[in-house]
Order: structure tokens, then C-alpha cells, then sequence
DNA sequence: TCTGGGGTCCTAGGACCC
DNA sequence: TCTGGGGTCCTAGGACCC
């Protein structure tokens, strides 16, 4: 087996960063991008904001108590997504395959690229200046033998606040080193290892990964599962062989939205639900894919999250159907209770056009539930569906072209 | 200091099929 | 008629990631 390198490529500050360029005089200030309301939270912070102790996910209210002078820039994710193309391209001249994360990370697989391009320290270096280069964004980049080691590679490879680009920005650890590096780190440094498992290892007393990788595996498992037990053991001990994949397909699209002050009125629920869902719709268009799974999520005003979702018996791309699923579902929940924020989404994704959407519900129409696959009232789902789309009347003619294809019909 | 918006993956129970 | 088991789909919730 041969050991792999990859190198893990994460963009400092990125959406700051991407303001600067384009705002030059807020250069050296301290600034956010994120939501400047009431209820916003940062998502990304500045070098110079986070000598404040500014940082994201923090809510942009307690960012301007830390930081008065604080500026607060909207995100334009479109933007930022055109960068994070470029950058992704940049990527792939270095590796052939590149796996993104994010919009803002990414992993390469540079294992053999040594003969080509020089040792990984050369590569990592090139990479960077490249960005540099090109963008005018910094980045800090890690290698290892894996992605877990990478990742934190990268991050040990960030610079100081109050800095943006003064360290070497490269971090790379050799094999024989990795144990040792990963150690000495808690466990919430960890892949998987959020608040909620944190709190169960501690629990267990365990607080560093050394702690973990001793822990006896059965007993891990038993605590948190056998997924997640077996997923940490693995980690701690350097275990970790996930690949670098490229392409990954996309599993659902969303768009939620926190109102300044909650909502009680259904009425008022529903306009947004239609404005929220046909971008859904739009985004789905827009990558050619439709989906059979409609959901809702709603928030309340004591912050508690109810989900609920239906599935069709054919995909839509069409936001005026997800809109109408949503607000079914939307129908049993007591909305007079107060709602802080709603979502919409799609999963269940396929690819968009041909025999996969309408086609497949107009022969599911007056076919005996039984004979479906799936029995359970698909035919009856799909009716319900080109009843939504296409009103009462088009399922008569409907249902005679099932009956008789030579007929044809719409 | 009370938590935005975009996602991914996992779990668990019930329905249903073979 | 009763019983069991495996597999898949659907739904709700939850943890986690950036």
C-alpha cells in the first residue's frame, strides 16, 4: 500500500478577504461579512477584527460590543462563488483530482505529483503563491498522508490574528510524525467531534485524542454508536483512508430565512414560502436536476426546530409544486406559536427532463397502487401531483392516454 | 452571548415487499 | 394460519461541518 499525499488548501478569511479586494479602502480595518440585523451572526471576520476576539459564527451584535468601529458587509455569495471557481481551477493545475469543501477549501490529492512538480513543500508553496497571484488572496495549506491530517495541517499553517499572510502559510507533516501531531490536540480538533460528543467524551474522561486512540473501542461504540465509535478510534489512531473524490453530487437544495421578528399569521407564512421556493425551484433548474422529496422546517421563537417533509412520486423543479407541498405541511403546525424562521428544500435529487418527471406520472395515473413500484399510493401521489401542476381537468384526458397509448395525448 | 444559512450524514421506527 | 427475517423506502430528529 502506498502512502498517499494530500494537501488541504483553506483560504484565509475568505469572504472577508474577497471584500477587501473589492472595497480598497476598508483595507486594515476591521471587518465582517455577515447579517447586520438584529438577529445576524458573522461569517466571516477580517484579520484586523479578530484582534477584537472577533470571530464567525459569533452574533454580529456581540461582534460590535467587542468592536465598535466594527464594519458589517453584506454577503454575495454569487460573487463569492465565481472566486471559489477560479480558485478550484487554479487547483486542478496542480492535482487531477480536487475534492472542494467548501467554497473556500479544498482537497488535492498530489500523491506521485512529486516527480512532476518537486517535493510537497514546493507544491504547497507554488499553490499558494499562485492564488496569491492570481487572486490576490492568501491562502494556508497543509499536507499529510491524510485528510484528517492535512485539515489540521492547514489550520496549524493559519496565521495570528492581527497578521494576514506573515507566516509561511505551509504545513506539512511527515508520516512518521502524524501520530505525534495528532496527540497532542483535544478531541474536538477531531472530525465528527461537536459540542454535543465533546461533552460525552469528557463525560468519559477523555480529552485529548492520545486519550481517545487509548479508549477501548467497544466501549467507544457502545457510548456513541457503532458509526461514530468506530469513525473516532480510527481517527485518534490515524486511521483514515476517505479518498479525495472529485464531482460529488449535490443531495439537496434549501433556502431558509430568519425574520427579524417572528411570525404568526399563516398568511403571511405562505408569501414567503412562494418567493422562498421558487428559488429552490430556480437553483434546481439551474443544475438541471429535479427532486422527489419536498421539506419544511420551521423554527420557533423558543429557538426549538420542527421538520417536516412528504415525497412524490416524481420529481419537480417547478417552485410553485414545492411551494404548495410546503404549505400542506405547513398547514398542520400551530404557527400562532410564533415562527422565527422558515425553510424550504429539495432532496432526492435526479437528473431534470426526459421520461423521469411527467412521463412517469402520467403512466402512474389509474395504475392500481399495487402494481408500483413502492405501493403505497404512488399512483395516487402522482395524480395529485398533475392535478397541482396542471389543474382537475388535465387528469381526465390523462387517465384515457394511460389507457390507451395509441390514442396519444398531450 | 442565546445561536445565520448552506449543506452532509446518521439513527430509528414503521410500512411494505419478498 | 402463524411466524420470522432481510431489504428498501419514508419520515422526523439530531449532530456536525464551513
Amino acid at each position: 500500500m502506498t502512502i498517499r499525499r494530500i494537501l488541504h488548501v483553506d483560504m484565509d478569511a475568505f469572504f472577508a478577504s474577497v471584500e477587501l479586494l473589492r472595497h480598497p479602502e476598508l483595507a486594515g480595518l476591521p471587518v465582517v461579512v455577515g447579517g447586520a440585523g438584529d438577529r445576524g451572526v458573522v461569517a466571516a471576520a477580517s484579520y484586523a477584527a479578530r484582534v477584537y476576539g472577533v470571530r464567525s459564527a459569533m452574533a454580529t451584535i456581540r461582534a460590535r460590543r467587542l468592536c465598535p468601529e466594527l464594519v458589517v458587509v453584506a454577503p454575495d455569495h454569487a460573487h463569492y462563488s465565481a472566486v471559489s471557481s477560479r480558485i478550484m481551477d487554479c487547483c486542478r493545475e496542480f492535482a487531477p483530482v480536487v475534492e472542494p469543501l467548501s467554497l473556500d477549501e479544498a482537497f488535492l490529492d498530489i500523491t506521485g505529483a512529486q516527480r512532476l512538480l518537486g517535493p510537497d513543500e514546493s507544491i504547497a508553496t507554488a499553490l499558494r503563491q499562485r492564488l496569491w497571484d492570481r487572486e490576490g488572496l492568501w491562502s494556508s495549506v497543509g499536507v499529510a498522508s491524510t485528510k484528517l491530517v492535512a485539515k489540521l495541517a492547514s489550520e496549524a499553517a493559519k496565521p495570528a490574528p492581527g497578521l494576514s499572510g506573515g507566516s509561511s502559510g505551509v504545513c506539512i507533516v511527515d508520516p512518521a510524525d502524524e501520530l505525534e501531531f495528532l496527540w497532542d490536540r483535544p478531541v474536538s480538533d477531531l472530525w465528527g467531534v461537536g459540542p454535543v460528543t465533546g461533552d460525552r467524551l469528557r463525560a468519559l474522561g477523555v480529552s485529548t485524542v492520545a486519550d481517545l486512540a487509548r479508549f477501548p473501542r467497544a466501549a467507544l461504540e457502545s457510548h456513541l454508536g457503532a458509526g461514530l465509535g468506530r469513525q473516532l478510534h480510527d481517527l485518534a489512531n490515524g486511521r483514515d483512508d476517505r479518498p479525495v473524490v472529485a464531482d460529488a453530487e449535490v443531495r439537496s437544495i434549501s433556502h431558509e430565512e430568519t425574520f427579524g421578528s417572528d411570525l404568526t399569521v399563516i398568511g403571511d407564512l405562505r408569501a414567503e414560502l412562494v418567493v422562498m421556493a421558487e428559488k429552490v425551484g430556480r437553483r434546481a433548474r439551474r443544475r438541471g436536476l429535479v427532486g422527489r422529496t419536498v421539506h419544511l422546517k420551521v423554527r420557533w421563537s423558543d429557538l426549538v426546530i420542527t421538520t417536516r417533509s412528504r415525497t412524490l412520486a416524481v420529481g419537480t423543479d417547478d417552485g410553485l409544486v414545492v411551494a404548495r407541498v410546503a404549505t400542506e405541511l405547513l398547514g398542520s403546525l400551530p404557527v400562532e406559536r410564533g415562527v422565527r424562521l422558515v425553510g424550504v428544500g429539495l432532496s432526492s435529487l435526479g437528473p431534470a427532463g426526459g421520461s423521469s418527471q411527467l412521463e412517469l406520472s402520467l403512466s402512474d395515473v389509474g395504475t392500481p397502487a399495487g402494481e408500483l413500484p413502492n405501493g403505497r399510493g404512488a399512483a395516487l401521489r402522482a395524480a395529485d401531483e398533475v392535478r397541482e401542476r396542471f389543474g382537475e381537468e388535465a387528469i381526465a384526458p390523462l387517465r384515457r392516454r394511460t389507457g390507451d397509448p395509441s390514442q396519444g395525448g398531450t
